[in-house]
RNA sequence: GCACCUUUAGCUCAGUGGUAGAGCGUCUCAUUGACAUUGAGAAGGCCAUAGGUUCAAUUCCUAUAAGGUGCACCA
């Protein structure tokens, strides 16, 4: 071979191999296996927020996925690592509204419209990056299946779950006290607040016959009531009394109540209530029918109802309010007060509470659900005791708020009428199928939009295709004007009756120029026609799904539209429908199975009719939509791949998402597909700086996954990100670490020149015999080799990690190697095979297995070293 | 307050029922012979503390201490 560089330089190598995989194919599992009963392996990318590039988390998210996807991809399973990408609602929002403020704007003065494009551009554009830094980590992601949570089909089927859950009762409306941020002007779920501990005074003030104790005296304009408990001795001549008390703005009338909430020993057992601005006040206001008047707006300022307050903020009304209850002496006392205060975990402005209507979800039965699924075993925790932190969070569950006042995100589907009254979009159902077998179909050419007819055995399947309909509820067909599709339709009517037939000419098959007719010689009716001069084109066939889909919105019928069209546009239909990128049209329709007389079903919202209705604003929580992200990315209900790689294997994601998103996905894919979305959930910790410390950008101690990949290499990273970093445990990432990882792909390099430079090709080397000796070098390797698999089997990659480097480094560089070196440049040829066989064997075995680790270095070497009976590429090796 | 985690070499951390390992750092030596992005060698740890189980505990159990994280905490 070629004389190999002293040093790896993988600036030259990884972009190079990266494409050469990607051109490959062989990042679909489809192509990078034949068998059907080799098995599958399956895990979803945690989609990466769209609104930055990738961060260390994410590198070693990808790392730990990539490792598991190529280590049983070269076990010969169908192995997909599907690659997604999450609009991240909120996150995105405040990102957004940060550089909004940098240019001086404010999406308060922006109209929904522009906002929500301008923020489609900012995460398209951060999304590419995205995806360039995940190539760059080597992820061996199916591209071609990629999805983002604003596909169309996507949002679709997000509101179409939200109609499900309507309609099963398990969501409803209710006006309830939520948290609200008064920075970003929406409400936010109970695990998008932080809390922390922080010294407010307690002010004692007088008030009427009692004295309460509050921290927040701005908000006594709101007070509706004083509660005591119901033992109370002190108070009992009151309870049941209206008392009249002294505010600086004049008097009011306040309701005196016994509550089992208030506790006698605190501060002087007499509490205020203020329904409108505090969660247990609102509870007790609602326990005895209390009004529920507000004082501070969405904005934190103060209502005219607090008089000659009203425009200030909270604070300024504070310091205003004591000073005039002081001067008018109704201030007792006051003293400092440690209390925790929830707030908002984007802005840290304290949450204000406030009653608004909202959607909620209603918890218990989907705690239940989630409980079960632990119960009965079919989710592994890594580590173990993820499982009694999730336990504990299921069994102590408060319905979830799932409306937010933002505008980026998927549009809650409800509409209200005047009366108040709710309604929900129609759900419209189409049944997508393939004419009968055409005479193209029988002959093998290429029907396109020739007009051949039905062959016999067509119109038999046409019919079997109507009896097996009876009951879907189908009230009206649509056909294309070619023959084979209208015959099939009419055959169907008749069969069921139907009276409802429509001709549809743009569901016509593509037209594929002149390969029409033609014989179809492995190519199939979409590719044709991108090759040929004057067929149909990408743009084209985009332009004319989307107006069939604009048809499909307006279709106005009582139950199911069956719609008999063509395999390719058929497909190209889908496609569009999913916003899919036009470049992956040809790989989908690959990958639909649209046999003659088959369908796929497509559900469609339709907003209601009526007059005076308003579309609901709030667009869903951001974890309703990745909530169900492991079946809806890979095609639930119905699609092939749903059916194969669901449920998927593993999940592993972040420590910090064993609350937002973990339970989510495990109780909505219960509800949803009856089954767990993963066999296993694998956490991982913090990647912190080199001293432990949490990387953040005002301490400066950031690390960018993507500059150590530019200055060590992508394998050093991942190895570095990988050894040393068991389960659920925070990690300290150096650049020291990397270096040390850098240096290792220097020293598999120099093993592998080394032995390709004393390579002798006048030498039958392969078929050479092993000494004793050599052999039992080998059987080392070999009991190296099954601790590591076993290790990687059971998601101990720090070990399997740090087995490779020790056995590469220290056994076969230091010990093997030399062993071997007096025969491998000597005289003797024999001896000289036998030497080189040891070497090249144990070479080759340990690229393979280090490659799931170390992708790029190995893969070079594998194209590069002479090794005997070589795969296409190391990556499709078999282990 | 409750739960969970951590406590091992100077630093950051792995690991193990039979007195311990990595990376970096430190010290010494080696440079035409795969590799100085290297090699050879060295120093450095009663594995937080106290009990218990065991033939044997750094490893399992209990308690304590320190640190961390999460949850709940009422005016």
């Amino acid at each position: 071979m070629a004389d190999m560089e002293k040093q790896y330089n993988w600036k030259d190598v990884e972009s190079r191999v990266y494409k050469a995989w990607e051109e490959s194919g062989y990042f679909s599992p489809e192509n990078s296996t034949s068998g059907e009963g080799s098995g599958q392996f399956s895990t979803i990318m945690p989609p990466p927020n769209a609104n930055g590039r990738l961060h260390a988390g994410h590198a070693l998210d990808m790392t730990l996925k990539d490792i598991l996807t190529r280590y049983w991809r070269l076990k010969g399973k169908r192995a997909l690592f599907l690659p997604g990408a999450d609009h991240a609602g909120f996150e995105t929002q405040v990102v957004y509204e940060k550089q909004l403020e940098k240019e001086g704007k404010s999406r308060m003065e922006m109209d929904r419209e522009s906002l929500y494009k301008g923020m489609y551009e900012f995460t398209l554009e951060n999304k590419q990056y995205m995806e360039d830094d995940v190539r760059a980590l080597g992820a061996s992601c199916d591209w071609s299946r990629e999805k983002f949570t604003l596909d169309n089909d996507i949002i679709e089927k997000v509101r179409l779950s939200f109609v499900k859950l309507y309609e099963d009762g398990l969501v409803y409306r209710a006006n309830r006290i939520v948290n609200w941020c008064t920075k970003h002007q929406t409400s936010l779920s109970d695990v998008e607040t932080e809390s922390e501990e922080r010294e407010d005074m307690l002010y004692y003030i007088e008030y009427g016959p009692f004295t309460i104790a509050t921290v927040r005296p701005e908000t006594i304009f709101a007070d509706v009531a004083i509660a005591v408990h119901p033992n109370d001795a002190r108070y009992s001549e009151h309870v049941g009394k209206t008392v009249t008390v002294k505010t600086p703005i004049g008097e009011q009338e306040l309701q005196v109540i016994a509550d089992d909430y208030v506790d006698p020993e605190f501060g002087t057992g007499a509490l205020k209530i203020t329904p409108a601005h505090d969660g247990n006040d609102f509870e007790i206001g609602k326990r005895h029918n209390l009004p529920m008047p507000e004082t501070i707006n969405a904005y934190g300022k103060l209502t005219e109802r607090a008089g000659k307050y009203a425009g200030m903020n909270i604070a300024q009304a504070r310091e205003a309010v004591v000073a005039d209850l002081e001067s008018m002496g109704l201030l007792k006392k006051k003293e400092a007060y440690k209390h925790v205060v929830p707030f908002c975990y984007k802005c840290s402005r304290v949450i204000e509470p406030r009653i608004m209507d909202q959607w909620f979800v209603k918890m218990e039965s989907f705690a239940k659900k989630a409980l079960e699924a632990l119960d009965s075993k079919k989710i592994d925790f890594l580590p173990g005791n993820m499982e009694k932190i999730f336990r504990y969070w299921m069994e102590n569950t408060i319905d979830w708020n799932i409306s937010r006042q933002i505008v980026w995100g998927i549009k809650i589907p409800v509409w209200y009428g005047e009366d108040g009254a709710i309604h929900l979009p129609k759900r419209q159902k189409f049944l997508l199928a393939r004419h009968g077998e055409s005479e193209a179909n029988r002959d093998k050419v290429m029907g396109a939009q020739n007009d051949v007819a039905l062959t016999d055995t067509g119109k038999e399947q046409a019919l079997e295709l109507a009896k097996s309909l009876k009951s879907a509820g189908i009230s009206k067909i649509v056909h294309s004007p070619l023959s084979r599709s209208k015959e099939s339709a009419q055959i169907i009517a008749s069969e069921l009756g139907v009276s409802d037939i429509e001709e549809w000419s743009d569901i016509a098959e593509v037209n594929a120029g002149e390969f029409a007719g033609k014989p179809i010689e492995g190519k199939n009716v979409l590719e044709a026609a991108l090759e040929s001069k004057d067929g149909e084109k990408l743009a084209d066939l985009t332009k004319r799904a989307q107006a069939v889909i604009e048809r499909m919105r307006a279709v106005d019928t009582e139950g199911t539209v069956l719609v008999v069209g063509h395999r390719s546009f058929t497909s190209v239909l889908m496609s569009v429908w999913a916003g899919r990128n036009e470049k992956y049209y040809t790989a989908d329709r690959r990958r639909f199975t649209f046999e003659n007389a088959t369908y796929k079903e497509l559900e469609v919202l339709i907003a209601p009719k009526g007059e005076g209705l308003t579309e609901e604003t709030d667009v869903f929580d951001t974890w309703f939509s990745s909530g169900q992200w492991p079946y809806l990315a890979l095609g639930y209900p119905d699609s092939s791949d749903f059916k194969t790689y669901y449920p998927t294997d593993v999940m592993e994601t972040g420590a910090d998402l064993i609350f937002k998103w973990v339970p989510r996905m495990v109780f909505m894919s219960a509800y949803f597909t009856g089954t767990e979305p993963f066999k296993t959930v694998y956490f991982h910790g913090m990647i912190n700086d080199a001293k432990g410390q949490k990387m953040s950008k005002s301490k400066g101690n950031v690390l960018s996954p993507i500059e150590l990949v530019d200055e060590f290499g992508a394998d050093a990273l991942r190895m570095s990100l990988v050894i040393g970093n068991p389960a659920g445990a925070n990690m300290a990432l150096s650049k020291d670490k990397v270096k040390a990882y850098r240096n290792f792909t220097t020293k598999i390099w120099n093993a592998a020149r080394f032995v390709s430079m004393n390579w002798d090709e006048s030498l039958d080397v392969w078929n050479a015999s092993l000494s004793a000796e050599q052999q039992s070098l080998f059987d080392e390797f070999s009991a190296a080799k099954k601790s590591i698999e076993d290790h990687i089997q059971n998601f101990r990659l720090h070990l399997a990690g740090e087995e490779l480097y020790h056995y590469f480094w220290h056994t076969f560089a230091d010990k093997v190697i030399e062993s071997q070196k007096a025969a491998m440049m000597g005289e003797d040829s024999a001896q000289k095979a036998s030497a080189l066989k040891l070497l090249g064997t144990l070479l080759k075995e340990q690229l393979i297995l280090l490659h799931p680790f170390m992708p790029f270095v190995t893969e070079e070497l594998y194209q590069n070293l002479p090794f005997a009976d070589k795969k296409e590429f190391l990556m499709i090796e078999s282990l």
